[in-house]
DNA sequence: CATTATATGAAAAGAAGTTTCACATTTCAA
DNA sequence: TTGAAATGTGAAACTTCTTTTCATATAATG
């Protein structure tokens, strides 16, 4: 790309939604080149003609704009749905932010070890405790044989008793909490699978780890992280008991009533 | 507005994103008008001119294209990825939904009780357990006097317990299970205010309870709710969390320095 | 250093969009 | 019912926008 095409290509990148409304005569005279150049540039970009290229500018512009505005600062005067709208956007948020995270491999890795599990040990302490709770209850559905105790020395028990033909997934915001590496320490002596699922990647807990899930929030400076990051611990788990009931049944049932099964296998009277 | 330019709008209407990417002179020849009416269709409709009439069609084709793609079901040829993007955007869904389903009025009457409340005590049973846990996990960080324990006879107990002057929230995701229902006859009888989290505003639960909030899904038929209720009654009880610790806040400081607190006051390390 | 390839803008050519104007249709009052 | 005024419409002129051509400049290559 030469030197002019990248003034042009630098400008519409910057502000996709004003060079979107701009005629070619526009981004002309605001770039300092030719109207030619312009036109034949956008061809060099694979688009038609102009036009299709300020469309599709307009459209990025669009998928962007909801991210700019993705940082939902409570401010002072908001009203109650305000703070409301502001808390349910930051939770999609980070959903979207720990789901683009994730990678085809970690999973397949993550699940080949969960069916395999001769047992299957949740921990996590504290916020994360919950998180736990939930994997725990989940995959109580399934034909695997699942344990989670909320208590820090019990944790530490299962631990100590764990082989290497078992995996554990842990759960941890921080990935610092101490408790919670002792736990996996003892893990690690024992050989056992770790699952961890975590905010930072760069912690202990995640090099520990034989596949690292992060669960992410977008906008980490002004927030109480820990509040958003369970939610997306949460739709972790919910993907991988999704994926491990799919394999599972796949074993030894015809594909088509598979879906049918997670459906019968997950119903919630509570 | 006249025949011909009713056929016009029709078709923008019925297309946007097919009509967006057309010229007028495409467009005259689709609908069988000339391009003079419908230029100055588009300039009786507010549009400078007939290219921003196409960005805004555009935009409202773009705005409409999520929703019609928004109901991700497990198919069988399905990858690791797809399955948890798929569980990510449902629980995206999920949230939007029951988002929309909120209103100012309810989250204020809330509000009012949580924080006048002498005892918070929160009543959850199965997987609605979980999110009774976090509601009491979250709301510990306040000056609040909460309660929660995940044995049903202590729930019970701690309901017979209760008076006029406390508040409870109830979350069961059907309202229809025997022990719930139990313990809000005895909230009840002690003419507690009862704030219920619910999937299904016609049961009984829903009837007792002097505010109720909805944990939608936007997709019922095919799927295990219970599973995706859980993430939004999860954002409800944080939407709540961050309105009263705000309201309680604002009492003794200056607004500024509230949202700070906020932060301060949920750091979790765990 | 000459030669070829590539890049660029001015201007011509070609499209797209707008306005004008003449004619058709509808509305409304007599 | 009828004629005048108002409104709606398309063809064509006109304007504006976009693309292509062509001559020139600049950079790359042997």
């Amino acid at each position: 790309m030469s030197r002019t095409e990248k003034k042009v290509a630098q400008l519409a990148l910057d502000n996709p939604a004003v060079v979107s409304e701009m005629t070619i005569k526009e981004l002309a005279a605001a770039s300092n080149v030719s109207t030619a150049t312009i036109s034949r540039f956008v061809k060099r970009m694979n688009y038609a003609n102009y036009r299709e290229f300020t469309m599709a500018l307009a459209h990025t512009a669009a998928a962007m704009t909801p991210q700019q505005s993705s940082f939902p600062e409570l401010a002072e005067g908001d009203s109650l749905a305000t703070i409301a709208n502001k808390t349910f956007r930051f939770s999609v948020n980070s959903l979207r932010a720990t789901n683009d995270a994730l990678n085809e491999d970690d999973l397949a890795r993550a699940v080949l070890k969960i069916i395999n599990a001769k047992t299957l040990a949740f921990f996590g302490l504290g916020g994360s405790s919950i998180a736990a709770l939930d994997g725990y209850h989940k995959f109580l559905r399934t034909s695997l044989n699942v344990v989670y105790h909320p208590d820090y020395d019990i944790q530490l028990m299962q631990a100590a008793k764990m082989t290497a033909d078992d995996c554990a997934i842990v759960i941890s915001h921080s990935g610092r909490n101490h408790e919670t590496l002792q736990i996996v320490r003892e893990l690690t002596r024992n050989g056992v699978a770790i699952i961890v699922i975590t905010s930072y990647s760069g912690s202990e807990l995640a090099q520990a780890a034989a596949v690292t899930f992060l669960s992410l929030t977008d906008e980490v400076k002004y927030r109480s992280e820990g509040m958003y990051s369970l939610i997306s611990q949460l739709t972790i788990l919910d993907s991988l008991f999704m994926m491990t009931v799919l394999r599972i049944s796949s074993r030894t049932q015809p594909v088509l009533t598979r879906v049918r099964d997670v459906i019968e296998h997950t119903r919630d009277e509570s």
